[in-house]
DNA sequence: ATGATAATGGAAACCATTTTCACTATAGAG
DNA sequence: CTCTATAGTGAAAATGGTTTCCATTATCAT
């Protein structure tokens, strides 16, 4: 029952496999807290395992992407960026502070109970209104960070 | 004092020209509640004045969000799509309710003291523990809307 | 082992957006 | 009004992240 153990798991349960790539790429999201890019990612992987190619990195997330294991984020700033999903991450559920000038991305885990409060009565009062049946919400401030502000 | 009067203030504000192709954009802007892509917005223009081409569109788009008339909204679904910002339309203050299958895009404008209270906690809580000055916020819903239920 | 199917990598294609560059329109000086 | 500097423009080319193609390889069930 080694560390791929668990991966090999939840594949399993949506009919693929566990291959060296996919774990590969498991370990660069499951070792990092920051929101990665396929690049990130790929040159990472790539120090070790170089036969393993872009295009695969690409596949897999998606592949993963569609069976919840990571979150897609299009913060805007060209490229995609992807973290483990809650359920497969130590991190809680959280949203984004973004700093507009060097694009530093800040999870936030405060304020969950008056969150809690306004995303619980939006999604409900949504779901009544416009009949929609919501499954999930994103949240982000923007602004200057502390660093950017000074320099 | 016409149409483009308004814009005119507006634009010569921060030392740039109403020329008729930013007109036309505006005027496409100004007469649709959807949010529009720079491909939309050309393509209306273009029936009626075939000689202003795409990157004009972009160019424009561009500096109208900079000079904060217009907001750019990158939903992920490959193009941006764009609306004229609180100020400079008759529409409220908003977030945005979006169907995963169809990409219908709904304006809501409910549960505006829930949400305040939530936003103004989050963000003096933010500017504290994180140090950033925060000047804004995007809050989107995302599901399934009844046409895509049944259908 | 064998055949069927899943996964892969490199090259090419895709496609929204940006850049380049030569040209045109305009405002402001004189 | 004319001249000139500058702002604005469009077509074509470039860009760059992502996707598709296709021939090859790995893996599973029999
Ligand atoms: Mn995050
Ligand atoms: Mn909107
Ligand atoms: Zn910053
Ligand atoms: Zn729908």
């Amino acid at each position: 029952m080694g560390r791929g153990y668990k991966w090999g798991q939840k594949l399993a349960g949506h009919g693929f496999r566990l291959t060296a790539a996919r774990e590969a790429i498991l370990d660069v999201l499951s070792s990092t807290n920051e929101h990665v890019s396929a690049e990130d990612i790929y040159m990472t992987v790539h120090a070790d395992n170089p036969r393993i190619g872009l295009t695969t990195i690409y596949r897999t997330l998606e592949l993963l992407e569609q069976t919840g294991i990571i979150c897609k984020f299009e913060f805007g700033h060209g490229r995609a960026k992807y973290e483990l999903s809650e359920a497969n991450s130590h991190k809680k559920h959280h949203h984004h502070l973004i700093c507009k000038k060097c694009r530093k991305i800040i999870d936030y885990t405060e304020f969950a109970k008056a969150e809690r409060e306004y995303i619980q009565k939006a999604e409900t009062g949504l779901e009544k209104k416009y009949r929609f049946t919501i499954d999930d919400h994103l949240i982000h401030f923007y602004g200057i960070c502390p660093e950017c502000k000074t320099g």
